[in-house]
DNA sequence: ATTACGAATTAGAATAATTCTAAATTTTGA
DNA sequence: TCAAAATTTAGAATTATTCTAATTCGTAAT
């Protein structure tokens, strides 16, 4: 299975004809080569633009018909804080999110090792989590093994 | 200090002239005693109605500003899951937000004793959080102890 | 190749939650 | 009591996103 890493600067063209089942169009190719191109949060505008410069017939319309078929099958994901506009995100590792009040970027945040969600809430039992959001907002503070690419 | 406990269908006029430096109005009063009257997590416009029933001047500009004057006071919690339109949480104890696929309904959800965020994620160090959200969707299970209003 | 079919793309209109504006009203405090 | 400030209000404006309907594309069968 081709890897479909960040910062990888991929050409679109080298990805397969299908993924997980979504039959990969040149549009679908772009928008998904444009996320995994930089390690931002772009929103579905952002995307957009990005594509243009590669595919100037791009519409915006495709660019959110796009996002939201990559989303469900799970090859990216959607990013939210408050009520902003959606971000997306092609990192699928287990990870959240925290925005800089400072300048309004978005970084990737693990938990530690091993932590488990049904470890640390209360819930009653039974509950099945088909899907979890955690978004923080303060300053960022800097640490020499954190890396701000 | 009054005492702003869910479930108490508090009488408006029974709360002082200014909570946290928030000058209680007419309006503010009417907008807090609804969302302390039950414990789900109405919309602006649930909120709307519901003060509508019990001062039926009241706007729906009025409303919103009412809802963002409670929240930037702390005395009223913004919930957002994903790109819904925003809810209303009285409860400022420490917790998050369980939504069941099947009802829509919101559940809170506190975490275990003595968690505390930063034993779970991996922050640069000197990272300052201000604002936490936590949004769980899924299959919400019955539980003995769980109580649902 | 050509054709036919379903899927995807597109431009632009529509939607809906929220915010803004400006006028009217209420409250405060001198 | 009066002026200034704050709040409320109705309705317009904004904006991210979704919808619609027409066109184009891709594929696979003839």
């Amino acid at each position: 299975m081709i890897s479909l890493e960040q910062n990888t600067n991929p050409d679109p063209s080298d990805f397969p004809s299908e993924i997980e089942g979504l039959r990969m169009t040149k549009q679908r190719r772009e928008v998904l080569a444009v996320l995994l191109a930089e390690r931002d949060h772009p929103t579905a505008n952002d995307v957009f633009l990005r594509s243009q410069q590669r595919m100037a017939t791009i519409s915006l319309a495709t660019v959110y018909n796009c996002l939201e078929a990559l989303v469900s099958h799970n090859l990216v994901r959607q990013v939210n804080f408050e009520r902003e506009s959606s971000r997306y995100c092609p990192n699928l590792a287990d990870h959240c999110h925290f925005q800089d009040e400072e300048s309004g970027k978005i970084h990737d945040v693990v938990f530690k090792d091993g932590v488990k969600l049904e470890d640390i809430l209360v819930l009653p039992q039974g509950t099945d989590i088909n899907h979890l959001e955690i978004s923080l907002k303060g300053h960022f503070g800097q640490s020499k093994n954190h890396k701000t690419p």
